[in-house]
DNA sequence: ACCTGAACACCGTTCAAGT
DNA sequence: ACCTGAACACCGTTCAAGT
């Protein structure tokens, strides 16, 4: 039948969206293919390399982020590249998962990150601050959209959706890490007023 | 040999640590045991709950942050429940991947959690707001701990530390968190000075 | 209560050989 | 270039039977 890399990915994708992560098998892929799974390994070197090939797809068929714009309005673009990469992993399913796994494994789908980090390069902030701000929003963005998925597909299996997770909870849980950065951009800039106290005491 | 259910868990862990959790199969864990494979589903259900098990296991033998304190105190509360976990997760081979996974899928380890909500009780955060925060704060902590563990284990691999990562990164990250979620305990809170310019053009 | 033996239904990967 | 056939070295789990 002569396929491509690409029908590889495509129909690698379609399995994970249909049947999810734990069902991606090489032997399931190469039966979906109508082919033998030893026929596999002439695409792609190997099932790691096959992974992060899908999550790159996964991410690349998402919505783009505008990560260029106005200075001043940088916390915005850094709420849209982060809805933008929860937007593009909740539309597969187990996306969440696979994504995480191969950022952690530093396999690809570095995209997000090099788009956060291009972003803070707005924001003005102390030295060497970047890539740890950049890192943190990524790990709360990943995990909370791991949550969500695995939430989400535990109340479809049940009849009933047992908790309303209200979709607002990222806007908040993203506001409270933005605003952290914030805080650190502002400081030591001249004519700034900056104050905040947390002695809880009344 | 008679082993107890103690023993499956103690000895589980230890195959996690000196060989990874790749490794860790009920096949090899029975092997390590002197026992055939189906004899541990007399002390385990699954390796689900096998996995679980040795969650738990890490975190109990993990350092016990301060969870109660003077109230005023709760950041540095924050801070210190963050911290213990890093280090109980640093103490065993891919201890963090195991305990994200478990923590991911609902399965157990929910005490750092538990912790963290207790801690954020004393913030007087906004109606809802803890729940968001005690997640986003240990999305962070897995998050980053997972990073650190996979490089530091990519590191001992090779022959040299390709990159030297600096501790203080967690502390840095974590202290952006932890004043965003302080940034919501002062605001609304009357007498409390609060403002934080996030204008960037000169 | 704890374990063995044997089986079931799977994995990822390699490699000589075919077209 | 793309694929088959056959094999290698594994998985988690079940279950009747033994002590």
């Amino acid at each position: 039948m002569a396929h491509h890399r690409e029908d590889v990915v495509r129909t690698a994708l379609a399995v994970l969206d249909t049947h999810g992560l734990a069902d991606l098998t090489m032997r399931r892929l190469a039966a979906e293919l109508d082919v033998r799974p030893s026929a596999l390994y002439h695409h792609v070197p190997s099932k790691q390399v096959l992974l992060a090939a899908v999550a790159d797809e996964v991410l690349r068929r998402g919505p783009r982020p505008d990560v260029v714009g106005p200075a001043g309005a940088w916390p915005a673009r850094l709420v849209d590249v982060a809805g933008c990469l929860r937007e593009a992993l909740l539309a597969y399913r187990d996306a969440a998962e696979l994504v995480s796994t191969v950022v952690a494994f530093g396999l690809g789908a570095d995209r997000p990150y090099a788009d956060l980090v291009a972003v803070l390069d707005d924001a003005g902030l102390p030295d060497g601050l970047t890539p740890t701000a950049a890192r943190t929003l990524l790990h709360f963005v990943l995990g909370h959209t791991l949550d969500e998925q695995t939430h989400l597909q535990a109340g479809a299996a049940g009849a009933i959706a047992d908790a309303p997770r209200p979709g607002s909870d990222f806007a908040v849980g993203l506001g409270l890490v933005v605003d952290g950065i914030a805080l650190r951009a502002s400081v030591g800039r001249p004519g700034t007023p900056v104050r905040v106290e947390v002695d809880d005491r009344p």
